[in-house]
Parts: structure tokens; sequence; C-alpha cells
DNA sequence: ATTATCTTTTGAGAAAAGTCAATTAATCAG
DNA sequence: CTGATTAATTGACTTTTCTCAAAAGATAAT
């Protein structure tokens, strides 16, 4: 069976055991758009893999839905913070479309990291990702306008503009609605 | 010797055979106020552990510089983009005081975790802090007046208060220097 | 001490983005 | 298909914070 996105394509130095031992223990699931992978108040317990569709991850403040991140397939996804400190979780995970991914809990990634000494290697450049990319976004929101922001994520991840709606974009680049939509009227 | 911070006391489950090893690999090393750990443009290719003073990460930007975290003693440090991506960092490290930390490089990190595999896991640890540190500041940033992100540093870590000019906190809790000076006035 | 330099404070006006309100467009359930 | 609900756009006005400029205060060197 093909598959479109392989998840060890990111770590060429898995032995083939070790990808055997991760894949003895993941999940497929199948979500439908609106599907919540992960809820927030409770400790996510999962890493997931996207292999088809996409998601986002979102919380709640002032009955306001904010927009965190956006995942897309061939990505890991998960609510980062939580899964590590393993308290509960501000984030939601969200199916954006109909979505497949694999999942594997968070046990049964620190019982694999026992014997498989690589798997664990493979999680920190996860992690390294993760920071990564945060960090970057950080920086980005720092020095950029509005409008720049937008044109940015135009530029680098024009998917999620097709797929997000205009609420979920702009919270996540941190602007209200009717700056987003006057951004988008004037380009 | 009796040492006030011992970078171990963080990590308990440590063998003592990894912590001599770890230990082995340090070096020692002492700067004075304005000194410099890392400079943009070159690979950060330390892990440092404050045990004496404290430090502050920037970057420049249109000739200002920006201030994006203070580390005190107790607390490790890096330029953690260029030490994971191996790539040219733009932040630079600097000593806000006389200071005492320990390093060791990377490849004697790397290095390491072949043989202790609870060092690597140590490590993981270390990077995760630093991904919830960034992801709470992230938050923190996006919910609150400029007013608020003063009151909560004055909160959280009134010492970076005592130890930091206008100039640097204003930069990193984003905002002008005048803003700050306002704030001050009006508390 | 005294000048020079750098930092901090204060004031005034400008700009970016936000809020509230009304209208138009799109989506969904029956 | 069609009315109902939700999402997006547009307009008017407000707010927050920034920028520029000048004054006051601190720090350092001679």
């Amino acid at each position: 069976m093909k598959k479109n996105f392989d998840m060890f394509d990111q770590f060429p130095d898995l032995s083939e055991e070790a990808k055997r031992a991760f894949e003895a223990e993941l999940d497929v699931i199948s979500v439908d758009k609106g599907g919540l992978l992960e809820q927030e108040g409770q400790v996510c317990n999962h890493l997931y893999f996207i292999t088809e569709g996409s998601a986002r991850s979102f919380y709640t403040r002032d009955n306001k839905d904010i927009t965190v991140s956006f995942s897309l397939e061939g990505e890991f996804l998960t609510a980062m913070h939580s899964f590590i400190s393993r308290k509960p979780s501000y984030e939601n995970l969200e199916a954006m479309e109909k979505t497949k991914v694999g999942r594997i809990k968070y046990e049964s990634l620190l019982k694999l990291f026992e014997k498989h000494h690589d798997l664990e290697r493979a999680y920190r450049l996860i992690l390294e990702q993760y920071y990564i990319t945060l960090e970057e976004q950080l920086i980005f929101t720092k020095f950029k306008s509005a409008r720049d922001r937008y044109l940015d994520l135009m530029e680098y991840r024009p998917k999620i503009i097709q797929r997000a709606s205009v609420g979920q974009i702009a919270s996540y680049l941190d602007m209200s609605i009717e700056t987003l939509s006057r951004i988008r009227a004037r380009i």
C-alpha cells in the first residue's frame, strides 16, 4: 500500500527495528471536519502525524477562538505544552477537513525510548523542530505589520489561506477579523 | 567545595557515572559585565549553566538591541535556535554583570549521548523547558497590555528589573523605552 | 569638580490596529 | 430551494502605543 506521506522520511538514520516497533504502536484514526483530536482541560496523550487532510490548534479566550498553529499533511502534531508537561492542555486540536492521522500514546513513546535509543533522538528532533517554528513565529510576529504578516503567510504557507477561515487566520496572525478583511481588500 | 547552584539538582535520576562524565567535559568560564559568551553570525557551540551572575540574549535590528531573554544563576542558557539547527546565530549572549558559567561543547554533548542515555534524556528536559518558556512567553505577550506585561515581569521575575536597564527591559517586553518609562511613572 | 556622554523622563502629535455597528455574502438544515 | 444562521466586509470612531523632540538625570573620564 502506497502512502503519500511517510513520517520516517524525516529520519533517515532510524533503524528498521525502531521503525517497526514504532509502527506497531501506531493507531490510525480518521476524523471528520471539525472533529477534535485533543480537548482543552485534558492532558494531551498523543503525538500525531497527519497523512491526509489538515488540522489546527486553538484555544479559547473571552469566548473567542484563537488559532495557535496550522498543520498539514506530512507534519507531526500535538498539544506540545501539555504533552511535555503532562498538565491539562489549554489547546484543542481540530481537523479542518476530513483528516487521517497516525498517533502514538505518550506512554508507548516513553517505553519505546527505553529500547530504541534512536527513537528518542528522532523525538528530540521533532521537539527541536517545534521549538524552531515557535521561535521563528515569535520573532516574525514581533517586527511585522499586520499587512506583512499576512503577505508572509501567503508566500510561505499559501495552503493555509485556502483551507482556513478568515477568523482562524486573523487570530493566528494576531489581528482582528476586520483588519484582515481590510488587508485582503487592499492587496 | 560548596556550590550555590548545582545543575544536577534538576535531574535527580541521573546516574553518578553520567554526572562525572558530564562534569569532565565542562569548562568553567568567567566573564566580566558586558562580555559576550556567544556572538551573532557564528554557530553557537555551547550549552551554558550559570553558577554566578546573570546574562541576557539579544539581537540587533535596525541598529537597535532587542533583548530576547534573561537568565539568572541556576539556569541553563544557550542560543537555542543556532545550537539546535547548527546554523549561524542571530543572537548574542552577554553577561549582565561579572558572571561565572560552566559550559559544554555541542560535540561533547552528542558524544556523551552515545554512552549515557540518561544525559540525552536530561538534555531533552532542558529543551522541553526552553520550549515551554517560549510558548508561555508567546501567549503571555499576545494578550496583555504594555502595562500588564510589565506588572507580570515585576511579579514573576523581579530580579530582572533590578539588574537590567530600561532599554533592555523595554525591548524584552516589546514596547518602546518611552512607554516603559511612562508605565513606571504611573504605577 | 566639570565636561561629555549616555540613559531616562516628559510632552505633543501621528499611526496602526481595535471596537462597535450596520450591511452583504456564504453556508447549512429542513 | 429557501429561510435561518453564521461569516465576512465596510464605515465611523476610539484607543493604544509609537515616534520625534527636548529636557532632566546619571555615569564616567579627565
